[in-house]
DNA sequence: TCACTGACAAGGG
DNA sequence: ACCCTTGCCAGTG
């Protein structure tokens, strides 16, 4: 630990279960640093990195948000559905149903 | 060193 | 139920 915040933050998300997502806040509030601000604009960084799925982070409401889905529109959205997460108009469908809080024994 | 920026979240109107 | 405002804090220039 003791990286730079964002390197924390690409460690939680690649450890997101697939089928399962997680929303901004709760990484924030695993890590106990920062705001869900941090966190998002953590995983802007992450755009580039390809080892981390931020498919699989969403709002807080299930809302597939994240600057229109980052590059294309509905490729976010085609992988989570790969993963049998249902989405309707951008929003994940039984959404509590696939929520995921990061712990520390889910590595 | 100061100021601006940013994949959010919660509360109030 | 929807829109707008405020809080939040690490990075970058």
């Amino acid at each position: 630990m003791e990286k730079h915040y964002y390197k924390q933050v690409f460690e939680v998300v690649k450890c997101i279960p697939r089928g399962k997502v997680t929303s901004y806040g709760a990484i924030a509030e695993f890590l106990e640093l920062g705001t869900p601000r941090m966190v998002g604009w953590a995983l802007h960084q992450c755009m580039f990195d390809d080892e981390v799925p931020a498919h699989r982070v969403v709002s807080s409401k299930g809302e597939l948000i994240g600057r229109n889905n980052f590059i294309t529109s509905d490729w976010m959205q085609n992988l989570l559905e790969k993963e049998g997460i249902v989405i309707v108009n951008s929003k994940i469908v039984d959404f509590h149903n696939v929520f995921w809080i990061p712990t520390l024994t889910s590595c």
